[in-house]
DNA sequence: GCACTGACCGGTC
DNA sequence: AGACCGGCCAGTG
């Protein structure tokens, strides 16, 4: 089936540069707000870091939460590429006040 | 089909 | 403010 992830994963896709969002919401656009971990199975398991940028997903909290595997490096260069995007990151800590991105539901079954 | 895992979340101590 | 606990969802052994 797998469904549950393509629609994490398209959703994914969708975020715009230079903003952020939460496990949290994406589970919340598809309909299952209490889906925030199989949302972050779902990115773990498919992590294709070109065709999908996981790293626009952070926590709820403001951590930038994990990337690939949960790898320092990797995690690392996930804070310096929002970074670079144009989102600020404090320390592992992200903006959301300022760049929380709030997915669409209809995006969700795109 | 049961049990464990995992890039989480919210509340509580 | 930091650490701990339980819960929820999907995927895998």
């Amino acid at each position: 089936m797998a469904e549950f992830s393509e629609r994490v994963l398209r959703i994914a896709k969708l975020i715009p540069k230079g903003k952020v969002t939460t496990y949290s919401e994406i589970a919340r656009a598809l309909g299952r707000p209490l889906a925030c971990r199989a949302v972050g199975q779902a990115l773990r398991r498919n992590a294709r870091p070109v065709e999908i940028p996981c790293h626009r997903v952070v926590r709820s909290d403001g951590g930038i939460g994990g990337y690939s595997g949960s790898r320092p490096g990797k995690i690392r260069q996930k804070a310096m590429l929002l970074s670079s995007e144009g989102v600020e990151v404090r320390d592992g800590m992200v903006n959301l006040g300022r760049h929380m991105h709030k997915p669409d539901a209809g995006q969700s079954f795109l």
